[in-house]
DNA sequence: AGGCAGGTTCTTA
DNA sequence: TAAGAACCTGCC
């Protein structure tokens, strides 16, 4: 169905983020794999985009997922340009990035894995566990089979070995637990929504595996909470050279979690000197 | 070819 | 409680 989106939205920026690993440049268009859920998009004109899936689909799940209820330009328009110059400038190169609405379980698996890899070794080893535990959910543009993302039951009863062989190295036994603290409801996170911040982070720090930089990752891609700044060694070289004053966290709240997108993706583009 | 990736845990004072 | 080392693997 085609579908017409106004502003903020930009598929090569949002696949290039850092917040979703499983959003791909494709044929002539994007793959999108969440959950047990795969998506075409092709953009057909400025505005309209081409989603390859029902309207039903559309209303359900993917516009939800897109977080296309909420006005992206109006938390830009937060920033000032003459006061906060270099957060102006990343907000203007980032200008089509939303802070999707993924599973808080596969988002706290995913940015398990994600520590101390680069992003390209990040995806192989996300595509890896979904083709040992997934399911089969269809074919993408190129007629390449699309596997699902495993449920907890699913990917508990892997094996450690088999986990191994997805190039998971000493994350192995990370994955290995918290899915069985997940499968038996010891750290059920889908029921984690109506703690508040603190709780939250205190409950997601009690994960193996799990520390404070990968929490915040949790809270602001898997739960949602726009405010949660995650501190990479992208953002502390910004933190450190940028605003050695300090970020007006203040100001911003709450939503300095889509500030953190921007300057994440500002200064990678960018490669920031040290 | 050694160093380093979107860190966290473990060990040592 | 706080630094420093160790950790898998792949890629430049």
């Amino acid at each position: 169905m085609i579908v017409t989106i106004e502003d903020d939205f930009d598929l090569k920026k949002i696949a290039d983020s850092g917040q979703c690993f499983r959003f791909n440049e494709c044929a002539d268009g994007y793959s999108v794999l969440a959950q047990d859920k795969y998506l075409f998009i092709k953009q057909v004109d400025d505005k309209k985009y081409d989603f390859s899936c029902s309207k039903e689909d559309y209303e359900n799940f993917w516009k939800e997922y897109f977080d296309l209820k909420t006005d992206y330009r109006k938390i830009r328009g937060l920033i000032d340009a003459d006061e906060d110059g270099y957060l102006y400038a990343a907000s203007e190169y980032g200008k089509g990035i939303r802070i999707l609405r993924q599973d808080p379980w596969e988002m706290l698996i995913s940015f398990i894995i994600s520590q101390r890899k680069n992003i390209p070794a990040i995806k192989a080893s996300i595509e890896k566990i979904c083709a040992l535990c997934g399911k089969e959910i269809g074919n993408d543009a190129k007629g390449k089979a699309v596997y699902s993302f495993p449920t907890p039951e699913e990917l508990v009863v892997v094996p450690l070995e088999k986990l191994t062989a997805c190039s998971l190295g000493y994350r192995d036994k990370y994955v290995h637990q918290a899915a069985l603290d997940v499968a038996s409801g010891v750290s059920n996170v889908r029921e984690w929504s109506s703690l508040d911040d603190k709780e939250l982070l205190e409950k997601l720090l009690e994960i193996y595996g799990v520390g404070v930089k990968v929490a915040n990752c949790e809270i602001l891609f898997g739960f949602h909470r726009l405010d949660a700044f995650p501190k990479d060694v992208w953002i502390n070289k910004v933190l450190e050279l940028k605003y050695p004053e300090g970020f007006l966290f203040d100001k911003y709240r709450p939503y300095n979690g889509v500030m953190q997108q921007y300057l994440f993706f500002y200064s990678r583009e960018e490669k920031l000197q040290k």
